[in-house]
DNA sequence: GCGACAG
DNA sequence: ATCTTGTCGC
């Protein structure tokens, strides 16, 4: 394993172009520093539906993906991977589409229900269960923090996603390659409406 | 029919 | 998803 890659994208909340902006990020996986960062805009996508998310998100995310300086080994993506009612949320898609292993981690739940507790400690988890299957794993990352939603993308194990995402933390909520993606996305978005005006 | 619903 | 400074808590 030599580069990890991030992905997220960002919109205005209510744009009737229905603009999205991409951003994907790499960096070393050892020291985990920033070796380069791509972005994308396209408009005239679908709206958001729940469900559906690849079908927005995916096309212009692999457009930012043919930019990157590096091909990245494993990209971590904002939002579920099996973790889905199809079992193939955005993170499967991407991870198809571009053929690169992937991790779904997403902020809150689309399917499912935590089982147990999830003490509020750092590296505590729970299984997240729908239809009697687990699906994949709320992590709580920072105590005092809503927990993470693990789930399996494209060619990864649910244990290995789950020790990418723990060794990703950095003490923050969100794993540094996601954390990333988001601000580069933000960046690719703010500079995009600023050149339009 | 009603409620839920990644980003 | 995004709008946003200060503020509450460890």
């Amino acid at each position: 394993m030599r580069v990890l890659g991030g992905a997220d994208v960002s919109t205005l909340r209510f744009d009737p172009t229905r603009t999205v902006h991409a951003a994907m990020v790499v960096l070393d996986a050892q020291s985990l520093a920033p070796l380069g960062e791509a972005g994308a805009s396209r408009s005239g996508g679908l709206p958001y539906i729940p469900g559906l998310l690849g079908f927005r998100e995916v096309p212009v995310l692999a457009e930012a993906f043919a930019k990157l300086p590096v091909r990245p080994d494993l990209i971590l993506v904002d939002g579920h991977g099996l973790a889905h009612p199809r079992g193939l949320g955005v993170a499967c898609h991407l991870g198809v589409v571009l053929d690169v292993p992937t991790i779904g981690v997403a902020k809150s739940i689309l399917v499912g229900r935590v089982q147990g507790a999830l003490p509020d400690e750092a590296g505590a988890q729970a299984p997240l269960v729908w239809q009697d299957r687990q699906i994949g794993v709320a992590l709580r990352t920072r105590r005092g923090a809503n927990p993470l939603y693990v789930s399996i993308g494209h060619r990864v194990s649910l244990a290995t996603a789950l020790r990418w995402v723990l060794a990703l933390g950095r003490g923050r909520r969100l794993p540094e390659p996601t954390r990333l993606a988001h601000e580069a996305a933000s960046r690719v978005r703010l500079a995009a409406t600023a050149i339009a005006e």
